[in-house]
DNA sequence: TCCATTCATCGACTAAACTAGATCAATGGA
DNA sequence: TCCATTGATCTAGTTTAGTCGATGAATGGA
């Protein structure tokens, strides 16, 4: 059974977060470092300029990959542990592999607060 | 042990070509009907312009998730199997759960001719 | 050889995305 | 309250990507 449009773009979306160089050196630098970074170490470690860190951020935070939260003036960044830990093979959904229906509908399906 | 510039931008390319919807369906088409299938199926399968489709296919074939070969007048394309059997969950390369040392270089880095 | 079929490629158009400087908002200390 | 710090948002500029009609190339049959 195939996909439907609804399911493809929503894949799809996910991939996209990851289809940028730059999200993905973020990405694996907070899951190599193991817990949450400011804005600030970000941007030096990756040498990013801010806006640009903050845009991919945003991206990478709106599609579930990371979550944050202020402490004092700085906002702290992390992986999404359900989304590290429980995310399946992508590959596996778009392959037909895995039944949609038992499938997230975000990569970070499981509740925990934004 | 942080992933370099390349390394980035070569998973980034990986999954940019499953980042547009079309090309999930066709690779989803493809992985589900189990066998090669030519252009104007796909493009009759999934309502797509020739053109259009063609692009698409383009795409995956040059990152290496389709192999594709001719039949008469015909292109036939299908999943190359290494890719689908062997890839591995590619959140695991950018979470730094796996060794970048001991990974692919490609999606379809296992020989097999183009 | 001539023609029909099947795709790939080209060119133009539009939309989306990345970068980066500038500005704005939230926080906390003096 | 005033100011410094930190990061989000805004805006502009450039690049990249997706769509699609038109054209070109490969194949095989008449």
């Amino acid at each position: 059974m195939p996909l439907t449009d609804d399911e493809a773009t929503l894949f799809a979306s996910w991939f996209h977060a990851l289809s940028d160089p730059t999200r993905i050196r973020i990405l694996n630098l907070l899951s190599t470092t193991g817990d949450e970074l400011g804005v600030g170490t970000i941007v030096d470690t990756l040498a990013l300029r801010q806006s640009t860190a903050s845009h991919h951020l945003k991206v990478l935070h709106d599609v579930g990959f990371l979550r944050r939260r202020r402490h004092g003036t700085s906002v702290l960044y992390r992986v999404n542990a359900n989304c590290l830990e429980r995310f399946p093979s992508a590959a596996d959904l778009v392959m037909g592999r895995l039944r949609v229906d038992a499938a997230p509908t975000a990569p970070g399906w499981v509740a925990e607060p934004a």
